[in-house]
RNA sequence: GUGGGCGUAGCUCAGCUGGUGGCAGCACCGGGUUGUGGCCUCGGCGGUCGUGGGUUCAAAUCCCAUCGCUCACCCCA
């Protein structure tokens, strides 16, 4: 019985664990500009919570949620309504009148893998909560796009607005009129989203939707005064920071509690998954999960799984290389119960120090220290014991010279380490 | 949930129309260098050919089933 990973969830191993890492980082840096503040939430909350946040209807909670039937939870399968669940139950409005935070962490949807799509997969999910005005909304795009551009990555900006309770329903009616008028053009997903979800229509990517889709009414001539405002000067404050975007007016998004801005960052080099990052405006939500009645937020989720693809196909040429800095050969049991309490020693000290307790050939134990790419080999044999003086190589240059075995480990262990600091 | 492709060594893969599993590459171990890495060279370790059934004198190869992986649809980060 071999047992192997669950399908849909990942092993991230070692080499590939390094540009995970610096995907965090890289985001952690930029976020620290913008004053960004961690969150940890759990990823299992109660069912209804998703229900009612993401939308009754809605693909993901329908059909694609791991959820404990018997016990009324979920595991997460996006993160802003937790983030905004442990934000009200917290009460952070009465702290700062603006919070901006992020969390990062596994998010779960049971949906058929592929590339770029995993059933655990990662988020790096930011929510700013408690203000309304359009100089946010383009300073949160120009943050998302300061990381990828700190991380060598192309990608795009596409925006729309898809309005709010005020004047999606016009636009609602106005759209449902149209498509009715060309049934015949479209596709059979389409012609049921007429009554069921008539947004979708509009980046449904079958060809003859697309079409039919090119002459329906824009959801952007249909916004009510305060939404086209907002969306005008959403704009100018994107100009303003050098951002190149494109309004994409068929743009809707997958769950229901978005308002006003919506955009995503998309790539065309990842086969059928393009969007990378993905978000928007959800001004009526939080009060919908019993926080303080209009309190705005907006907020972004980054795929992790899609930007580390990326970063393996982009720019990223060059790995980070991990170095020991120092190995010690050891041959014999003499000379390993005098290296073994030095190699402890140097760790001490901060220094990453291997050793090779198998007492192998000095040409196997050479190799091994290559491949930890050690900068440093410490030679310890017998002839080495004997003579109370060990040889210390330096991998790069070759050179190597002696290093007397006076002292205690401790003391050694100082003496190597202003040795192979420099 | 629907459709396509693929399962041969730890990894990447040869193996055509059935006739004993590959001097295959990478990785790993060892020798050449009796105590010095990378490069080279020689050798070695390593496989229930995903699994079960069928056809056949003979199946990795053909047929059926099943499991797994993968890409795409749907949907989404």
């Amino acid at each position: 019985m071999k047992f192997q990973a669950v399908n849909g969830f990942k092993d991230i191993l070692p080499d590939e664990a390094v540009r995970w890492r610096r995907l965090e980082e890289q985001a952690r840096a930029v976020f620290r500009r913008f004053g960004l503040r961690e969150v940890r939430v759990p990823i299992l909350e109660s069912t209804g919570l998703f229900a009612r946040a993401i939308g009754e209807a809605t693909d993901v909670v329908e059909k694609e949620m791991y959820t404990f039937a018997d016990k009324g939870l979920t595991l997460r399968p996006e993160a802003t309504a937790g983030l905004l669940r442990a934000y009200i139950e917290h009460g952070l409005h009465v702290q700062q009148p603006v919070q901006r935070l992020f969390t990062i962490g596994p998010m779960f949807r049971h949906e058929r893998p592929q590339k770029g799509r995993q059933r655990q997969f990662h988020q790096i999910d930011v929510e700013i909560i408690g203000a309304s005005e359009p100089g946010i909304d383009a300073e949160l795009m120009a943050m998302a796009q300061m990381v990828f551009d700190e991380l060598g990555l192309q990608v795009s900006l596409e925006i729309n607005s898809i309005g709010c309770p005020q004047c999606r329903p016009d636009f609602r009616v106005k759209l449902v009129d149209y498509l009715s008028s060309r049934m015949d053009g479209l596709c059979e997903d389409c012609r049921r989203r007429v009554s069921t979800n008539p947004l979708r229509a509009l980046d449904c990517k079958n060809r003859g939707c697309r079409s039919v889709v090119q002459d329906a009414p824009s959801i952007i001539d249909s916004l009510c005064r305060d939404c086209d405002t907002h969306f005008t000067a959403v704009r100018q404050h994107l100009d303003a920071f050098g951002l190149r975007y494109a309004v994409n007016r068929f743009m809707v998004r997958g769950l229901d509690y978005y308002t006003r801005t919506t955009f995503e960052f998309t790539t065309d080099q990842l086969g059928a998954q393009s969007a990378i990052a993905a978000g928007g405006r959800y001004d009526g939500l939080i009060e919908q999960l019993g926080g303080p009645a209009k309190m705005p937020g907006i907020g972004f989720g980054m795929g992790m799984e899609r930007i580390v693809l990326l970063m393996e196909q982009q720019a990223d040429t060059e790995k980070a290389i991990e170095r020991a800095d120092l190995f010690v050969a050891a041959l014999g049991e003499q000379a390993l119960s005098c290296a073994a309490p030095l190699v402890h020693e140097l760790r001490k000290l901060g220094f990453a120090a291997a050793i090779d307790y198998s007492s192998r050939s000095l040409k196997a134990q050479m190799k091994q220290a290559d491949r930890v790419k050690a900068r440093f080999v410490l030679i310890l044999g017998e002839e080495e014991i004997v003579r109370h003086e060990a040889a210390l190589r330096n991998m790069d240059s070759q050179e190597q010279s002696a290093f007397p075995l006076a002292g205690t480990a401790a003391v050694l262990a100082e003496r190597l380490a202003g040795l192979i600091s420099l």
